[in-house]
DNA sequence: GAGAAATATTTCAAGCTTGAAGGTTTAAGC
DNA sequence: GCTTAAACCTTCAAGCTTGAAATATTTCTC
C-alpha cells in the first residue's frame, strides 16, 4: 500500500485549515462510530433517532417538522421518515397545530420521554469516555475556538 | 417552540465533554453540508466518492478494498458500492492481486487522477473558506488538542 | 376575494451506510 | 494432505440522507 509523498496542491495557509478539518473529521467519525454501536447494542436504536428524540426532549411541548429539520440541519424529507418510525414505536406522536392545518407538532410520548432519559444518561457517559482526554478548561477552550473557527453563519447557538 | 430549561442529567465533568462533542458535531455538519453542496453543484459528485478518490490518490499504486474501508473507517460493503460506481464512470478500476485471488486492488484511472486533482484544489479552498476563522497557530493548536482529546485508540495518524 | 407567492409537509428516486450472511480463496494446525 | 480457521470481498435488507417534485394550506397583493 505504498504511501506516496504528496505534492499537487502547494497552497499556503489553507493547508492548515485542511489539516484541522481532517482532524475534526477523524474525531467525529471515531466518536460517532462508538456511539452508534453502543446505541444499537444497548438500546436497539440509531443515532438519527436519538438526535430527533434529543431535540424533542429539549422542546418538551413539541416542535413542528420544519423546526426539527432546521434544528438538526437535515433535510425535510429526512425527518419525516425518522418521525414515522418513532411514531410506529410509540415514542413520538404528531399532533395537529390549532391555527394551521398544514403544520404538525411532533412531541415525545410519555414512554418516549422515559426511553430517552435512559439513553441520554448513558450517552453522556459514553461521550465522556471517548472524549475525556482534556481537562475541563482545555475542553472549554477547544469548544470556544471551534466556534470561532467558523468564519460566519452562526445561528442557533446552543 | 418554547425551549425548556434542562435538568435531568446533573452530571459533573461529563457535561463539559458533552458540550465539546456538540460543538464538534455542529462544526462538522456545517462544513460537510457546504462541501457536499459544492461538490454536487460544481463537480456533480458526492462526498463519499471524493473521500474514496482522495485515499486512492494518496496511495497511487492502489489499495485493497479492505485497506480502503479501514482507512476511511466505513464498512466493507459500503466501499464496494462506491467503487462500483466510480468504476462505471471510468474513474477507478479493479486490478487483480498477483498472489491472492481473493483480493482486488483498486486504483484511479488516468482520468480519475485528473478529475480528483481539480476537485481537491477546489476542496482545499472551500475548507479554508469555511474554517479559516483561526490563525495558523491557533488552528494547529486546536488540531493538536483534538487529537489529545481522544482518550485512546489512535492509529493511522495522518 | 381571486390569483400569486410563500409556507409546511410528504413522496420519490438515487445514493450512502451499516451489520449480517454468503461465497471464495488462502493459511494454519494437526 | 485435510480439516478448520482466517481473510477478502460481495450481496442483501433495513434504515438514513439528499434534492427535487408534488400537495395542501395560508398569506399577500391588488
Amino acid at each position: 500500500m505504498n504511501k506516496i509523498k504528496e505534492s499537487p496542491a502547494p497552497s499556503p495557509a489553507s493547508k492548515e485549515s485542511l489539516r484541522l478539518w481532517l482532524r475534526i473529521l477523524k474525531v467525529q467519525r471515531m466518536v460517532e462510530a462508538e456511539l452508534r454501536e453502543r446505541l444499537r447494542v444497548e438500546f436497539d436504536t440509531t443515532l438519527p433517532r436519538f438526535d430527533v428524540m434529543s431535540a424533542l426532549y429539549r422542546y418538551r411541548d413539541g416542535m413542528k417538522m420544519s423546526e426539527l429539520s432546521r434544528a438538526l440541519k437535515v433535510s425535510n424529507g429526512n425527518v419525516t421518515g425518522i418521525v414515522d418510525r418513532l411514531a410506529e414505536d410509540g415514542l413520538a406522536l404528531r399532533v395537529p397545530v390549532p391555527g394551521d392545518r398544514r403544520a404538525a407538532m411532533v412531541r415525545l410520548t410519555k414512554r418516549g420521554i422515559e426511553t430517552f432519559e435512559a439513553q441520554a444518561a448513558a450517552h453522556e457517559v459514553w461521550v465522556h469516555e471517548a472524549l475525556g482526554g482534556l481537562e475541563g478548561e482545555e475542553s472549554a477552550m477547544v469548544a470556544r475556538m471551534l466556534d470561532h473557527a467558523l468564519t460566519e453563519g452562526d445561528d442557533d447557538a446552543q
